[in-house]
This record gives structure tokens, C-alpha cells and sequence, in this order.
DNA sequence: TGAATTATTTAACATTTGTTAAAGGATGCC
DNA sequence: GGCATCCTTTAACAAATGTTAAATAATTCA
């Protein structure tokens, strides 16, 4: 449904923006699929051969530490699913992705996507600036743990992405924002 | 030099392999300079627009928070420096990046890096293995961050990368640890 | 609807880490 | 060599965050 696509398309053309007829052998490779809230899309026992662009939806990342989930990314609508770990080194990756709510996605498998890299060079700039913004994205937030207090970041998680808020659980944001549940707490207690 | 440059290459190489030709293009592209110890490479107030491979020497980012620098990145031989934030957005960043021992650096231009990104593609799909590669390193170090203690990051850099606890000072290492000098010797001094 | 589960808050206490200050070592430079 | 500077350690105390447990609130599902 191309109603569906068009943010997503969008999206991927502010990324960097591609010639139409390379944009078309992209979304031409994408397959409408549905899955149910607490679906996991990505998990750690197998090699995912797969990357989804949320059309609606909310995914979280997490990994098991101990005796408890670390959740370390967020996806909304327009957002890319893949496991990097499993995606870089085809072997499976260290992180379960699930949807946190029912979710509508169109995935390229990694076969597909590797042969548009290997044949199409504005495809192949397209996947290296997708990669650029994500790398900056997370070097801020390893930076911003280094010498803001928990709750500076949680009022900047607020003011950023206050959707994500009111979408996902205080247990997941509390993860996310390197702190525990009732630190979480603490701090919206606060003032 | 080229005996100089050989660890280079095949470091480029093993990112992902480069035809001849086109790993000759992006080695005729580098030119050779020096720098003493201290000196900084990338400062955040300008737009830098090189990068450097380092043949020789060790590098650190940093950047200002409250009072204090935040050592978030360290460079050996064969690593390349440069500013995420710079690079990509075409902005000065929030990093500097200075020497720790006098170095050999190979630089290329921004302009130079992308003309070739934009006219051969295996270059360009090495640019994007290249950002994936320090996307995991990033997003790893962010999650155990989480779960690990202090002390366990020391004793796991420690034991990744023993030449850098001999050729840094333990501030930087405190830093890029995510502690302060104090508590990085109380954990020193246990056992 | 109602029972069961899950999420969130609160409290008390423990632990870790930060802050400040001082002292001892190491290093570099003239 | 000796002075100055910077690095590292140690100590005492403060602040932030974690842990455990319990109470309350919200949600899910039969």
C-alpha cells in the first residue's frame, strides 16, 4: 500500500537522497509483513536474514545481562529493525528485538539488500550514511552517560522523544536511560 | 614510505577487501604528515576536513562537559582519526582530537574521500563496512556501560588492550572508563 | 466483572562512586 | 641537578544510585 510507504520512503530520501529509479529497486525489494505486540522480530538464536522499516509500530532492543534486560534502542514508525551484530558478521547477534505494540513492517532480506550495496553505488552511499547517523546517535548517548546525572538525561529523553513516554513502559525508559526502575522513580518524583 | 603504509592497507583490506585498483586509488590519495606530541589534530572549532590514518603514534577524542574533558575514543596504528560530527554533517563537532606521542599520519581531504565514495562503489561499500565496524564497537562499550562495574571495564580493557594502559595516562583511561582518577586507583589498588 | 498479573511508587538501608584535599612520585625543562 | 609541573594515590566525607521489600495502581484476560 503505497499510503503505508511514503513516510518510509521519505525517510530513507532525507538519509541521503537517491535517484528515483535506485530508490524504486529498493522499495521494490520490500514485503508488507504484520506481527502482534511482544512479536520478537530479532533474536539471539538465530542469524536474521531480514531488515524491517517500521510503517507503525514501536520495537525495543535489549540483551540479557545477568539476571536482567538491558534495553538499548528504540524504533518508531519510519525507523530501520536490524540486528547489527547479526547483520555485520552473519553470525547470531547478542540482541532480541521485539515490538512493543502491533506493528506493521516492510523488510528486504540481507541478501537482496547486499546485492542493490554491491551493484548500485548510490544504494551502497545510501547504506553508509544510514550507518554514519546511527553511529553519531549512539556515540552522543555513550558521551552524555559519561557526565550528565540520570535525571538530566531522563528530562532530555522527555523533551526529545516525548511519544516514546507515552508508548513504552517507565521499566523499559529506565534501561534505556542506564538507571534502575526505582531510580526512575526518584527522579519523576522529584519537583 | 611505503613500508610505512603497509599495515594501513591491510587493515583497509580486512575491512573489506578492496580491488587493486581501487585500493590504489585511496592510497595515491595520501599524503604524509607529521605531528609532535600534544598536538591537536581536530579541534571543534573549525570544520576539519581530513582524515588521518596514524602509521605512528596514539590519538584520544575528548570533549568539554561542565569542567572537565570526556575521553570517549583512542586511536593506534592503522586506526583512522576523524570527527563523526564534522565529517558528516559538514559542521564543527563537539570533539577534539589530539596527539599523545609524536606521529606519522596519513591524510586524505573530505572532498577527495568522497569523490571517490561517489565513482567507485567498492569504495563506497567499504566507507559503510568501515562506519558498521565502529558502530557495534560503539554500541557495545554503551551497554556495558550498563551492567558492568567500574571495575570489570578496567579488567576488560585491561586484558583487550594492554598497550593502551601502557601508553596512556590512567585520566584518559579514567574517562574513556566512565570514572573518575579516584575511583579508577581505589579499583587499582583492590586485590 | 473479577482475579491474576504486571507496572509503578515508596521506604529503609547498603553500596558505589563522586568531591575535595593533601601527600608522594614521576616527569620535563632550563 | 633542581625546580616546577603534572600524575597518581590515599583519606574522609558527601551524594547518587542500587537492593530489597512492600504497598498501591493499572492492565490483561478468562
Amino acid at each position: 500500500m503505497q499510503a503505508e510507504l511514503a513516510p518510509i520512503t521519505a525517510k530513507i530520501n532525507s538519509i541521503y537522497p537517491l535517484p528515483q529509479a535506485e530508490l524504486q529497486l529498493l522499495v521494490d525489494s520490500l514485503e508488507r509483513v504484520t506481527y502482534p505486540k511482544n512479536q520478537l522480530i530479532i533474536c539471539t538464536t538465530k542469524v536474521e536474514n531480514h531488515l524491517y522499516f517500521i510503517a507503525k509500530g514501536i520495537a525495543r532492543a535489549y540483551c540479557h545481562a545477568e539476571n536482567q534486560q538491558v534495553t538499548f534502542w528504540f524504533g518508531q514508525e519510519t525507523d530501520l529493525i536490524l540486528s547489527y551484530h547479526s547483520y555485520i558478521n552473519q553470525q547470531p547477534g547478542y540482541e532480541n528485538i521485539e515490538l512493543l505494540e502491533n506493528g506493521i513492517l516492510y523488510r528486504i532480506s540481507d541478501q537482496a539488500l547486499q546485492s542493490l550495496y554491491q551493484n548500485h553505488i548510490n544504494l551502497a552511499n545510501w547504506g553508509r550514511k544510514f550507518v554514519e547517523l546511527e553511529l553519531i546517535k549512539t556515540e552522543e548517548r555513550l558521551i552524555n552517560r559519561q557526565f550528565k546525572s540520570a535525571a538530566e538525561r531522563y528530562q532530555e529523553l522527555l523533551a526529545q522523544s516525548p511519544s516514546l513516554l507515552k508508548r513504552v513502559s517507565l521499566k523499559h525508559i529506565a534501561s534505556y536511560l542506564g538507571v534502575t526502575q526505582v531510580t526512575l522513580s526518584r527522579i519523576r518524583a522529584e519537583r
